[in-house]
DNA sequence: TAATTATATAACGATTTGCTTATATAATCA
DNA sequence: TGATTATATAAGCAAATCGTTATATAATTA
């Protein structure tokens, strides 16, 4: 193995945190861009309070990390994080979600909004 | 990408099952030798049916089969699972669980029992 | 054939999870 | 400054999860 190994109890906390739909996706998508709040709630359908939280919980573990730009904050995949090699070969398996942003562009949701 | 991409869905669904520290040390023990039951009771410190029911899991996806020979039933990775190739790329980056095995035989847990 | 061993499954309870609603905070705009 | 917009957080509830105990089934052994 090349580098060090994950921990075994780290490596499953990781596992299941990525083990839900919506914390998944986002992670696939904010490794090509930074990402708003407000963007998810609308590429989801979901509520604002729901999305902050599945952000919360990346957060909580260092996977992403928060930036505030006026009254927005964006959010983006933390590659300092000592997780970052290990779900990065993950998230390369997954299929690209870049059409889910450029559907926002094309509704213009993603620039009157951020 | 190589091979075609697994399905978000799919994939989440996989994480889940894998998010869970004994399913995770199972997987990445079978994924080197077939494995009793009782084995993974002695290995875990875990009940029978606590076991039984992690393993029922992992089969209902097909990421694992089992196998009769007498008395005991062994487990292994099925590896024509469509998840194959998905989680061997997480497995690879685990550390080798093999050494528990080796306590099993030193015990004499692996032969007595298996 | 009766007892034992290995395993599976069902039923139940405690804990966790993920959503909702309600509310708080922070920045911007009129 | 007051209203609006973006976000976070808390509380509460329903569903999912994971272990336990009890029991069933299948193979082996005495």
């Amino acid at each position: 193995m090349l580098q060090t190994a994950i921990e075994m109890d780290k490596a499953a906390v990781i596992l299941k945190l990525l083990g839900d739909k919506t914390r998944l996706s986002m992670l696939k998508i904010l490794d090509d861009n930074d990402c708003c709040v407000c963007e998810f709630v609308e590429i989801f359908k979901a509520s604002q309070p729901s999305i902050s939280q599945h952000l919360r919980k990346l957060r909580d573990v260092g996977l992403v990390k928060e930036d505030r730009r006026g009254q927005w904050i964006f959010y983006s995949v933390n590659q300092n994080s000592e997780y970052y090699p290990f779900i990065g070969k993950i998230l390369e398996q997954l299929p690209d979600q870049s059409y889910k942003l450029k559907e926002l562009e094309k509704q213009g949701t993603r620039i009157t909004c951020c």
